[in-house]
DNA sequence: ACAATAAGTGCTTTATAATGCACTATAAGT
DNA sequence: ACTTATAGTGCATTATAAAGCACTTATTGT
């Protein structure tokens, strides 16, 4: 999963969830700024910051092996 | 997946596949010294040197939605 | 016991993630 | 047009990830 792509994942989450960027960066305790500096595409996050928001909107991060795409 | 799973599992990962930690780090681009940061428990990696390693490695890092279990 | 390979640690520097604050931009509703 | 809420941006500071270097443990093979 690239980067763009886990970052588009974790905003439509919480698009569908219908929690603001605000309240998202409340509750998982993350900066406000952290939050939208991720969303806007900007930076690379750390595993631990991506885990807390991840953890509030219900999702995890997870390392697989690939598998094979026959 | 928490972090200490996530480490364990690439670690795993390497030492299955026989690789090294000066070699996988040579392979990824990733600094010998913060891959043994890494992997002896230190630190909260970015996303960008974990998917380095993850790459390496023939694994990949996914953001699910959890599932419900029953 | 020794040598060789691999893994872990302490210290330092550099790059950058995280954060807050103040501001702008956009959208949604009245 | 004017609020109100939400999202995005610039700038500065602080905290810390990334990295290299030198050193110390294991671990393995002879």
């Amino acid at each position: 999963m690239h980067q763009e792509d886990l970052i588009r994942a974790l905003k439509e989450r919480r698009e569908v969830l219908g929690v603001s960027q605000d309240h998202l960066a409340e509750l998982a305790k993350v900066g406000l700024r952290t939050l939208k500096g991720i969303e806007s595409g900007k930076g690379n996050p750390t595993f631990e910051t991506l885990n807390k928001l991840a953890e509030v909107l219900g999702m995890e991060l997870k390392l697989e092996v690939k598998k094979l795409t026959p």
